[in-house]
DNA sequence: ATGTTCACGTCAGATTTTGTCGCAGGAGAT
DNA sequence: ATCTCCTGCGACAAAATCTGACGTGAACAT
């Protein structure tokens, strides 16, 4: 009973890739007939030809003679069930969060989404999508630097190796060094920090993970073989102890803290922790204690502040912080 | 000829909303005529009821006698073209971006489409997609403080008013303030900042902008009056003025910084700016020189690098510096 | 009790779908 | 140039399906 046709074009249509790629009428054939539709060559390409003039479906004369079929690249995703206006929005935003954050070509990957959102958003309101995204902005932590642009054949080297635990042969350039030196990597993971992606990976037969800055890599080739894994690596581990700062540790601090200023309002939104407390000392000044990760970032947020904070405990970070202000005090005293 | 099934149970599948909404068998008949698809409601049953043996979709009894129909709320979305796994990867990365920054009811409207990401990598890899999620992590700059939760229903007026441009009555909580007051806001725009949202808009009918801290706001009903808006307004310009130091504006400044130690080193991959020039000044020195903006988030940047900079141009930032830590460092002169 | 509304079973005629066959045009070999 | 093979596609008729019309029964309101 089930020769259901409209669900066979769904799962058609489905298979056929987005334009870099194609598919052949004949494997199309293949795959459908895997999946229990027992039809013949005949019906496929009718069926494509017929898809065609509904959708943006384009056909490409590959090196042998058979016609291939693609999606045109740019061509908006069709969902099922069809985004929601509120989908549609977050799309948007999530849009303005991840693009500066992420080499460009990775984001492109999500174009198709996004267009989909912003035709979406434009039909809705007449004025077009443009008139909400003026009225959108993410105003990113610190200053923005520009992402290091990545090789997108190395990335996908690089996905696959992770994917399937396999090495790969990598021609890497060390910081500031002139000389490009090859390496056998085996990847552990990946890590993104600040507008850097970093490989966190052993290199030959050595056991101790290092880290390599993805956009320095020249060339990757994927191997065959099965990558190594330091007995009891664990990805967080590593980032916490051996690579960054990451609120991701053991050794939590009491920090109680004072505020000069309005410094301490936008504690009371976001709070440190959840068992933060705020008391109020005089009309210009604040103690806040809460218990954290003493990690380096937290040093960074606290200098950050400038004269507008004071570190009372824990007496160590206090010491600390009194020896960074004293040095950075003296380049200025000329 | 064109009476082609295949693509009506399509575009009528498409119709179909996610769970917290529904559509009954005759809206559905009455947009697909609009459509030209020239049927009769008994078709459209038949359709729904032939559908919901091959897709979760599920009915429910409105308030009317008559049947709703809906996706089921978690299933996976389906995507014309499918999606790649290269697609798959970046999705889920952009969940790691994303879901930190953003209030979780926001991102639970991606929610489908991380889902379908995720079932797609462990088909793919037999392993399951968790090991590579295992494999991949986002570093966040700076502290991450936890997001603001924020009602959905008020978000959602909250939309409406700015797509529209309508106005909306607010019941506001001041910071700190016991007291709820009731606003009647002229919505301008949307501003992320950190794990905040703000609200740029402007109450009853003064001219000038404010900002209201979105979670802090109790209750929020649209109204039918459209919203003002200042002549020559400008959500760029007002952030820029008036709102946060952020990156978009005029000021621009040479900077001239000397950096002690590694701490440069970074700098090298993801520049201040596309002309930024670093000159190795010792073994242990570099100076940076940068055409860049003078924001207060500048300033916090150069700070949270404590002794290992030191501003040398232009010379009122270097003043500005020097006042800041003579005084911070006073605050530990006990 | 009666009427109304809605979902759904049934059925026959209309329409579409599909395998088969054959033709045309192109690429490559001889 | 000619032949051969391959692929895509038009045509056709039988088979499968889709669709509107009508009727039934259940739930609910009057």
């Amino acid at each position: 009973m089930e020769k259901d046709t409209s669900l066979r074009l769904l799962v058609m249509l489905r298979m056929v890739p987005r334009e870099p790629f194609s598919i052949t009428a004949d494997l199309l054939l293949d795959k459908l007939n895997d999946q229990g539709y027992d039809i013949g060559l005949r019906t496929v390409q009718r069926d494509l030809n017929r898809c065609s003039i509904k959708f943006p479906l384009v056909t490409s004369e590959g090196e042998g003679k058979q016609l291939r079929w693609s999606w045109e690249h740019d061509s908006d995703v069709m969902d099922i069930p069809d985004m929601s206006p509120y989908t549609a929005l977050t799309f948007n935003l999530a849009e303005h969060f991840v693009a500066p954050m992420l080499p460009p070509k990775l984001v492109s990957q999500l174009n198709p989404h996004f267009n989909r959102a912003k035709s979406l958003l434009s039909k809705l309101n007449g004025t077009g999508w443009k008139t909400w995204s003026n009225k959108i902005r993410h105003i990113p932590r610190g200053l923005t630097l520009k992402p290091a642009e990545i090789n997108p054949a190395i990335l996908e080297t690089l996905y696959a190796a992770l994917l399937q635990d396999r090495q790969f042969e990598a021609e890497y350039q060390k910081k500031g060094a002139e000389e490009i030196k090859t390496y056998l990597v085996h990847p552990l993971g990946l890590v993104f920090r600040h507008e850097i992606a970093y490989l966190v990976c052993t290199v030959k037969d050595y056991q101790k993970p290092i880290q390599l800055a993805v956009h320095r890599i020249q060339k990757a080739e994927l191997l065959e073989e099965k990558a190594n894994k330091p007995e009891n690596f664990k990805l967080d581990d590593y980032i916490n102890k051996a690579m960054f700062s990451y609120p991701v540790g053991e050794e939590e601090i009491n920090l109680k803290v004072r505020f000069f200023g309005p410094a301490i309002l936008h504690l009371f939104e976001t709070p440190l922790s959840g068992d933060q407390t705020i008391i109020k000392e005089s009309d210009a000044s604040h103690i806040l204690q809460a218990r954290v990760q003493n990690t380096s970032e937290l040093q960074w947020w606290l200098l950050a502040f400038g004269d507008q904070v004071e570190v009372i405990e824990p007496q160590s970070l206090r010491e600390t912080m009194k020896e960074v202000l004293k040095k950075s005090f003296q380049h200025y005293a000329t």
